[in-house]
DNA sequence: TATTCCAGTAGTGTATACTCTTTTGCGATG
DNA sequence: CATCGCAAAAGAGTATACACTACTGGAATA
């Protein structure tokens, strides 16, 4: 073993150590700790975390099939960056996809979940001052929450996926706190969703989806660069965090 | 290695071994010639092919994510069976992924392409009679043919990897040929299309893949038993076939 | 000075070795 | 005869070793 144990990630008995890692690497990129485009070397991810290339490995093939990094033969593996044409597709998909979360939920809420909802809304309008990696994610949150509740597998990991990926999509070509303003869509949505208009809600939130895309059009980003392990010393630990 | 070189495997320089064994065992799965339930070690596999566990790791991996091979920790890979509000959900993502296919593309496609589609229906036609592996196959193959053409990478993989689902969904619950008959379906969704009406378009498609969805239904597969190996046998080889 | 070539280094692709968990088969025991 | 327990076998999780590819920088050359 490189590093037998190091601060606080002790799993009662492991498993498997590439869930950790996966957690942990995909929420630095999706936080933004990791810029698109910063390369991720197996050797010095595996070292950041302490496991072997092999775990690496297949934590970056995973974050890859998911669009979050790209990876080409024989080449270093990076955080993606995709295009703007791919950014598009991405946005299409979604709201495809959502369409069909609030289609299969209109009307079909139970209160305990409406309370989800709602909980969760207090929580973006929370956030809503601080423009910390928190708000992004909670951004997003809403709507794998929502799909969460269709109790359909692979809507809910496609809608996750999706959402990933705009997050991305967001860090790269977004202005710095675009996902703020939308609490109110939000809350539009699951207004209409409760009253079981599913058409309405099925317009909201693809209107909702096409604000958040144009919204999102401008900044290059300056992208600051720093080490890898540096950026990544604030993952470790925490392997099963929220 | 273990076996420097059987057969008629020769893939020029070799760059992904992986790849060549992924495309294998996916259609071994898609083909029905490993039946859901069947174990999938990774040794066994990796003498059928050649390769280490490493790659079969790799393989399997990939599999599972796109929902084929169902894994749980330390124990066998197995090719999935998915349950019936699985296959349910499945279907229902279809839908809207296909939808959303059908609307970027009605009224979109050029010349080029609706010969390619008239062409691919002519094959269906052709491989009408014939229950074989080849007409399951090309029946899926028209939805995916279709998702190309949107030029959207994301889009085509998810319809990718929900046909996939679809024929392992079919060969599980499905009747022995159920998927012959929808080739006028096929023609009419295209016809729609190339008229550049949507809205029909849209509908046709809808009901088409409903019609698959319900076309399916009852018998349970006496699912004969043999050797691993012996099943893989034809999968080997033919690393870059079609 | 600019350019080409080559060696050294970094990094991926693949195989294999080792450890720990799960399964399996068989003998002891009720 | 059933079943409980345990040891051997099978298999997954992980690390590591080695081979091959791609990048880098500097020396030799024009």
């Amino acid at each position: 073993m490189t590093d037998p144990n190091s601060s606080t990630e002790r799993k009662s008995r492991a498993g498997n150590l590439a869930d950790g890692v996966y957690q942990a690497l995909r929420r630095a990129i999706i936080e933004q700790a990791l810029a698109p485009g910063t390369k991720l070397p197996e050797d010095s991810v595996g070292e950041s975390f302490g496991v072997s290339r092999t775990v690496v490995r297949s934590v970056l093939a995973r974050l890859t099939v998911e669009g979050l990094v790209s990876q080409r033969p024989n080449k270093r593996a990076e955080v993606a960056s995709p295009s703007l044409a791919e950014a598009r597709g991405v946005f299409q998909v979604r709201r495809g996809l959502e369409r069909t979360v609030i289609e299969s939920l209109a009307g079909q809420l139970t209160p305990e979940q409406a309370g989800e909802l709602r909980a969760h809304i207090a929580a973006e309008e929370q956030a809503h001052g601080r423009d910390g990696p928190e708000s992004i994610r909670l951004s997003g949150d809403f709507h794998t929450l929502l799909a969460s509740m269709t109790a359909n597998e692979l809507l809910i990991r496609y809608v996750q996926e999706v959402a990933s990926r705009c997050s991305l999509i967001l860090a790269l070509y977004g202005r710095p706190h675009s996902s703020e303003c939308s609490v109110n869509e939000h809350q539009a949505i699951i207004d209409a969703l409760l009253r079981g208009d599913e058409a309405t809600a099925v317009q909201l939130m693809d209107e909702h989806l096409m604000a958040v895309a144009t919204r999102g059009l401008l900044d290059l980003k300056p992208a600051r660069e720093r080490d890898l392990k540096e950026l990544l010393a604030d993952y470790r630990g925490r392997l099963t965090a929220s």
